[in-house]
DNA sequence: CCCTCGATCAC
DNA sequence: CCTCATATCGAGGG
């Protein structure tokens, strides 16, 4: 267990590319990817964008509205996200991409990781080598391009990955690591976000190499013990994260935005309503009860608000759900100043059916 | 140790 | 102008 190598695939503006591949016309202008709220017009937000796009500052997370606005002079085009192509499109991926590995890890639709120590026999030039392989062979059978990351663990083959794209191949080698990390920006490293990076940026910290001057200790003092220790960590390229197959989904949660901005109860009592039936069934299709029910709201100024209970017991009856997630709803209520944008619902706590699903089969 | 809740990340 | 879904951490209270 002591050396490895490891690939991050990522592949590259995913949803916009399955939308080129499916219609080729369209690689020359700008694409966005959108998801549209339920509000009507324009209102939602960017999943992904091509190349073109990202030249004017359209990216993932962006109103359309504002995308719109970026692109207005450019020869565009806005396609509602399509996610069961996108699915359909990744699972072919997969698997391809699984046979390369000795262990494959699914991450989300454009990314996996790979641990192919042994199939390599620990030799970098043979990885570089399967990695050019695999990047082929799903670019002829699919149209598809990925950006590939290969290196000595998770953390830095992620990073890697990203360091060139699209259509990437970033090889860090043990004895470049503290090389090839210093001149990075710290946002690079997964895990450390805007949140984060505002408090670094507070003390002139800029880049992984300065990172790397602060204390253990003054970063557990700042962040807490975990993060605190993963960031010393990280600047350092360590991380003994392996590869392995992803664990099963430990909630399923859903949330719409309201039709209008609304704090009366029977019109979110609606909303509540149609998500408990949604996530119930899919509950139920996944073998799955649950003991632990949450509601969430996100208010006119995007701050958010949740309240969850545990059940005594797993279970996964409609009726008694709806029952706990509208006093749930109604409870939230009572404090509730400003007015909701977007309501959703939440269980975890899983549990596996086994049949005993209908306790009146065993009589 | 268990539960609830907010914060953060990243998509 | 602001989607949707999942996971994780830590504080605070029992």
């Amino acid at each position: 267990m002591e050396k490895r190598i490891v690939f991050h695939i990522d592949f590259d503006y995913f949803y916009a590319q399955c939308e080129e591949i499916r219609n080729p016309k369209i690689k020359s202008k700008c694409v966005a990817v959108c998801i549209f709220s339920d509000r009507g017009g324009d209102s939602g937000a960017i999943a992904t964008a091509n190349y073109n796009a990202r030249k004017f500052g359209v990216k993932s997370g962006i109103p359309i509205m504002l995308a719109k606005n970026k692109l207005k002079e450019q020869d565009a085009v806005f396609l509602p996200a399509d996610f069961d192509y996108y699915s359909d499109m990744s699972s072919k991926a997969m698997e391809i991409i699984e046979k390369y590995a000795d262990v494959f890890e699914y991450v989300g639709r454009d990314e996996a990781y790979l641990d192919v120590t042994q199939k390599t026999e620990m030799n970098i030039h043979n990885a570089e080598h399967l990695a050019q392989q695999l990047k082929n062979e799903i670019r002829n059978s699919l149209k598809l391009t990925c950006s590939i990351g290969i290196s000595p663990n998770k953390l830095l083959s992620k990073i890697a990955s990203d360091f060139k794209k699209p259509d990437g191949l970033t090889t860090v080698k043990p004895e470049q690591v503290e090389e090839f990390l210093s001149s990075l920006k710290i946002r690079e490293i997964p895990g450390i976000g805007k949140k984060t990076e505002d408090v670094f940026t507070q003390m002139n910290i800029h880049t992984i190499e300065e990172l790397r001057k602060i204390d253990v200790f003054d970063l557990n003092k700042m962040f807490g013990r975990k993060t605190g220790t993963y960031i010393f960590n990280s600047a350092k390229g360590i991380d003994g994260e392996t590869v392995r197959p992803r664990p099963p989904t430990i909630q399923f949660s859903k949330i719409v935005t309201l039709k209008k901005n609304s704090k009366e109860f029977e019109f979110l009592r609606e909303n509540v309503e149609e998500l408990c039936v949604r996530l119930n069934k899919l509950a139920i299709e996944n073998s799955k009860m649950y003991r632990s029910i949450g509601i969430q709201f996100v208010n006119e100024d995007l701050s958010s608000k949740t309240k969850s209970r545990m059940m005594k017991n797993p279970g996964n009856n409609l009726v008694e759900f709806k029952k706990i997630a509208f006093q749930l709803l109604e409870d939230a209520l009572v404090e509730q100043e400003m007015l909701v944008r977007r309501i959703g619902v939440r269980i975890s706590e899983f549990s596996d059916m086994e049949g005993q699903s209908d306790i009146t089969s065993y009589f």
